[in-house]
DNA sequence: TATGAATGAGCCTTCATTCAT
DNA sequence: TATGAATGAAGGCTCATTCAT
């Protein structure tokens, strides 16, 4: 991003939030960076929307960088606690498994923003996510978790002994991500309408059904 | 009138390609716009990487809007070719359905930049594919063609009965796309390689596991 | 959403003029305007002979427009104290009106950057004084002024009774501006100086004359 | 207008007009700058609305400015014809007198694009009006026409001994000028329509009264 | 901590003009 | 005589960023 001169940059202090003026950037930036990418979108219009002015954006995260990494920093913060919300150890593997797919479709539906964040940042070859940290132990997390769930499930006799964690992981994620991500193209292309809610309702069971099928014992 | 004043336009006559400069300015730009995004990408980047000068950019394509239409309209016009490499009679509906899996995986591996641009387009809400016409066409096609797998397969006994056409397809898309669209963001996060060739040898198969058994009778 | 796309624009905040830019701006741009009109002024000569940036320029008038606007919008505003100078009441209704006369041609004469904004003005049709205030004030005030000197020349019984003040003032304006407007074209044609002391006095009586006569009793 | 490379140009055969090409080209051209100014017209515009095509423009005139001066030839050519509908001999003084402002005004009126030419080209200071001859042949015309209609009317004792033939007919012009050249910034500042038939009627018959009393012996 | 003014570099677009045919 | 393609050189405008206060 050449624009301006971009100053040979010595000191680096991250200044401590005091009031919610971070916060409130970042819940604007994420609009913003998310509807129009981050070479898209206007430092102007972001600081515009800001209870506070632009010089703020500046000393907080110290480029229009800064903020776009902050941003995607708080969105896979908030994505580690899609889980939390289930209890693995209360109902049956099978019945967890759909709780889980029903769970992981209703965030990406709920969370647009953070559908075109990814996929932002995988337009720009993942440039910017070697700078957040906390995405290590999140994905341990998860896999643990999946990993867990598989092993009751195989103990109970109703999933394949051969199912890869980080595969079903990634094939759950794949249909409930993808729903959202190509809403518009696909919706247009096959005149579906993919945002109702009797559609979202009906592709919701059907993604289950998927992912059931292909762990079946 | 200044410069800034939009003006009418009278549309002028869109000039004949002479000689391969449309398709060479289009080639690089689709590279472009994958790469950067529609905001992004650099006209005068565009222009330097290409046989011509900037102005025939404008020449032929009228404005950078333009051009990112004409590089969608390019790409869409291209997957158009995924399916009819494949001959639906010769084998029996379950082989079929594998191999249709398999060139779709493939051809969203060997496109790249097709899957970045969609999913610059999805970010943009589809702004620009309304433009483009010939998709009315393709959707048809190929969900026609999908219809007549499942016919066979459901005849030959080896499909369940109740399998929607453009559920199929979206299924198949999905995970296709995924693969290669949040590669950046996944790999990474998963400290999975996505990119290898056995990796996507693995997960290939993996895909066409997921379809069979969904369908399976 | 690229470059050239206008956008709604929030009209954001005028920006007040802390130091005299504005004021420079606006001085430098009048003499561009005036010499080559709204197309054939250059913004980057503007900003130039100014002491600050082309960027200034956009910050304070948003466009080349606005800035043309703000210079018609000066040089209206400056035109209203051409008659200031004069006292009605002192002098005779007579005398008065060569006075009256005198002044406006003065005016026209010493203000040739004006004349030729009027007339750029005029060739795009007005288009552009729609959105300058200030204008209606000026012509009550003219027109009054012009309806009293009458009434009294007519109490004096050395005007005639019928005289219309804005027709009054229109053949004023029009004898005084087309001595400057006209200079080039016309001073050619006729191989005539029109710009020399002398032959400037000459015109002045000679308008003075032509006004008086009209309106004798 | 330093806009890409004037070529050194050393060939200069004016052609020949074979068929109405060039009359087509000019009588666009007019209406083109005389709207926009010499910077504000396109030649691409000007070439549109043409029967031929644009490279025709630079054949016949080598230039934008070359066409710009055609157009101004064509236009003072135009109104050496004014005069030339009234026999001076067969009225007296007076009314030839009247007859000639009534002319004047009225061809003003009617050519509204040969007034705004000529304000342009006094924008311009006279910069192309130099390169066109047949002018000075007619100021002698006119010139020599007024002194006759005024040495009659000094004969029939109706006309003052002192008239300027140049200046009786700078008068006449200027009131007959500004009533076109003028109408939209005046127009608006008085709110006055001075374009309607009757408000037309109206001044024209002021004018002959001006030019009359002034006149008178 | 906060803000409005300021800015250099660069971006999209357009123009008058010429070349190949 | 005629035309569509091509182009160098700007031209208007905007961006991320910094400075003075």
């Amino acid at each position: 991003m050449p624009r301006g001169t971009p100053k040979p940059k010595t000191k680096a202090k991250p200044p401590e939030d005091s009031s919610g003026v971070r916060e409130d950037i970042i819940a604007v930036a994420t609009r913003e960076f998310s509807d129009k990418g981050l070479a898209g979108a206007r430092v102007d219009e972001i600081a515009e929307r800001t209870q506070t002015s632009k010089r703020m954006i500046y000393y907080y995260f110290e480029s229009k960088e800064g903020l776009y990494r902050a941003v995607l920093e708080r969105c896979y913060a908030e994505v580690r606690e899609i889980d939390s919300g289930i209890d693995l150890e209360v109902l049956g593997p099978q019945e967890t498994l759909r709780q889980l797919v029903r769970v992981t479709f209703d965030y990406h539906t709920q969370h647009p923003d953070f559908v075109r964040l990814v996929m932002n940042e995988n337009i720009h070859q993942g440039a910017h996510i070697g700078g957040v940290p906390a995405l290590k132990t999140r994905n341990q997390t998860v896999i643990a978790m999946m990993q867990r769930l598989i092993d009751r499930g195989v103990a109970a006799g109703c999933f394949r002994r051969d199912i890869d964690p980080v595969e079903l992981h990634m094939t759950i994620s794949a249909l409930c991500f993808y729903n959202v991500s190509n809403r518009y193209t696909f919706g247009r292309i096959f005149q579906r309408d993919m945002t109702s809610v009797s559609a979202l309702a009906r592709r919701r069971e059907e993604v289950v059904n998927i992912i059931e099928r292909w762990c079946r014992a």
